[in-house]
RNA sequence: GGGCCCGUAGCUCAGUGGUAGAGCAUCUGACUUUUAAUCAGAGGGUCACUGGUUCGAUCCCAGUCGGGCUCACCA
């Protein structure tokens, strides 16, 4: 689609910030001439993916998109998988660990699948649960694996380069390095063509002609191997390089553990005669006490958590925002995310400068095509207050309550809302509910309450929240409830309800009781105050 | 030590080169048969500090102080 050029004016000023990233690969691509645009971002093959994974690919698509709006050059996204490294320890949460033990140091694409099925290897496996995670969230991706990639000969000729630069590529690496594991090292890591294992060995002879390196076998013996072809592979560091260099990648971003790393990288990749990528280093996130979310610790949210409670939107809007930035990621700020993006989904279409609209986080979000937004301004705030209040995991008495304040809401014309109505329940279902704590009846209560079920069992089904209403007022005009009016006249104390709120819905404050048993149901509230006079409630 | 980020109301945080903002909390008032997904309002900030640029700086620049994170032969 062509861009108004009123818009890419804008996106040439914006300062949000994947505009800014995009400027600088437009301004990279001006200089090489190139005519096409590769964006890449990778994966370590041992972690699942996780919510780093969704924020590193949701960010590296808003830049792909303000990209689109300041060229018309083509772009890619390649997701690139390192399923070629070994297996240097088994991990934790497979089925059958000692079964794995044979294949250590082996390439994860030779790891027989733990999960069994019908992938090739534990490394397909892990592909497979990346490209559905991906897929999940329809991000426009090209899947890439390191196995096929070596086996296929597509990085031989950049194999061949680096040898020829072998002393090159040594001289970055080494005062990287320890003194014991310089004594050792070599970019060049050999497949044992014996045992299959992953070898981290000194190189004894590399021949560039030849297309070769020479180190001692596992069996002590000399063994001379072809670099090509998935015989070898490159070490991290010059790995990254490389399939810089030899995939002509323009931007990779990557966590801030990476940023001291990132120069050699770089480096390595200039060795092999290409220009570095852009770059952007982004923050990792924090738990609730400041704390580094990490997976071994399990602090912190998982991305299945966010979503149990709360849309993919609101998660690429937290992702949207500040990305350098240190940000805590906990449940707290799940419903403001999800509110701040209605906001700013409502704004949108008011927007009319096309400046304000790029500055607006939907349009990133959604790739520069913000969907309409859904009338009405019912918060999730106020939809997870609504749950405590509705004490309900009925969907339809959460509506009930919803319609009575505002008729025009349906879950038809609302879906957007029906499905954060289904969020807060799960909501309530997790938080709320465990955290009740029901009062036990004492006698006069459990005799109150047996008079209130009785009255209300004169009463029939459907009646009004009023007529409800008062009936509930008359069986508690009782000692120790009464209290006198202004106008003389003997009413009832908020103790009354508060006995009921504590006894029959295990919180402190409740809705007005007559419209609570009006949508709840006469027979559901006498059967509630059987259980409760029972002490089932209490014991729960 | 190198690098990155942060410092704005009691708390959690928005924000912009032109009179400081929200949510929560606090307080006041109204209303309802004293129950709140009610309504109206209030208080509370040297925008860390110092200098510079500018007609004007919370914002830009430099420095200072304080805090957080990250990197050390793992990818």
């Amino acid at each position: 689609m062509p861009v108004s050029p009123a818009l890419r004016a804008a996106a040439l000023e914006s300062k949000a910030w994947p505009f800014e990233e995009a400027r600088k690969i437009l301004k990279r691509v001006e200089k090489s001439g190139q005519k096409s645009v590769l964006f890449e971002t990778g994966y370590g093959p041992s972690g699942l993916p996780h919510i780093g994974t969704f924020g590193e690919v949701a960010r590296t698509t808003m830049v792909r998109r303000s990209f689109e709006l300041m060229s018309d050059l083509p772009t890619r996204l390649i997701c690139f998988s390192d399923d070629m490294d070994g297996m240097r320890k088994i991990p934790e949460n497979v089925p059958d660990r000692k079964a794995l033990e044979p294949y250590l140091q082996m390439p994860l694409t030779k790891v027989p699948n733990p999960f069994g099925g019908n992938y090739e290897s534990f490394g397909h496996h892990n592909n497979a649960m990346l490209r559905r995670f991906l897929d999940t969230y329809k991000f426009d991706y090209e899947f890439a694996s390191a196995t096929d990639y070596y086996t296929s000969g597509r990085f031989d000729d950049t194999l061949i380069k680096a040898l020829e630069k072998y002393d090159d590529i040594m001289a970055v690496m080494l005062p990287t390095l320890g003194e014991e594991r310089q004594a050792t090292y070599s970019p060049f890591l050999p497949i044992s063509p014996t045992s299959g294992r992953v070898l981290y060995v000194p190189m004894k002879d590399v021949n560039a002609k030849q297309g070769t390196i020479t180190f001692a076998g596992e069996d002590g013996a000399d063994v001379t191997l072809d670099v090509r072809g998935g015989r070898t592979k490159l070490q991290w560091k010059p790995d990254f390089g490389m399939r810089w260099a030899a995939l002509d990648v323009d931007f990779e971003m990557f966590g801030k553990d990476h940023q001291t790393n990132a120069p050699i990288y770089d480096r390595i990749c200039e060795i092999l005669g290409k220009p570095a990528p852009e770059h952007y280093v982004y923050e990792l996130f924090l738990d609730e006490s400041g704390q580094k979310i990490s997976k071994s610790k399990g602090n912190g949210l998982t991305i299945d958590e966010w979503l149990t409670y709360a849309d993919t939107e609101s998660l690429a809007l937290y992702m949207y925002n500040r990305p350098r930035e240190a940000k805590k990621l906990y449940f707290d700020v799940i419903p403001r995310a999800v509110d701040e993006y209605a906001q700013f989904l409502a704004a949108y279409p008011k927007q009319a400068e096309a400046k304000d609209k790029l500055m607006n986080p939907v349009w990133h979000i959604h790739g520069g095509h913000p969907p309409q937004p859904e009338s009405g301004n019912v918060t999730f705030a106020l939809l997870l207050n609504l749950t405590t209040v509705a004490n309900t995991e009925d969907k339809a008495v959460m509506w009930a309550f919803l319609k009575r304040y505002m008729p025009e809401l349906s879950p038809e014309t609302h879906p957007r809302l029906d499905k954060l109505v289904g969020f807060a329940i799960r909501y309530f279902q997790d938080f709320v509910k465990p955290a009740k704590k029901y009062k036990l009846a004492d006698d006069s209560e459990a005799k109150a309450l047996a008079d209130l079920a009785e009255a209300l069992g004169k009463l029939p089904e459907g009646s009004s929240p009023e007529e409800i209403q008062k009936i509930v007022y008359d069986v508690g005009r009782r000692e120790p409830y009464t209290t006198t009016q202004k106008d003389g006249t003997v009413g009832v104390a908020q103790g009354w309800f508060n006995m009921l709120y504590q006894v029959l819905l295990g919180e402190e404050r409740g809705p007005r009781f007559g419209s609570f048993v009006a949508l709840y149901g006469i027979a559901n509230t006498r059967a509630l105050i059987e259980k409760a006079l029972k002490g089932q409630l209490a014991q729960e």
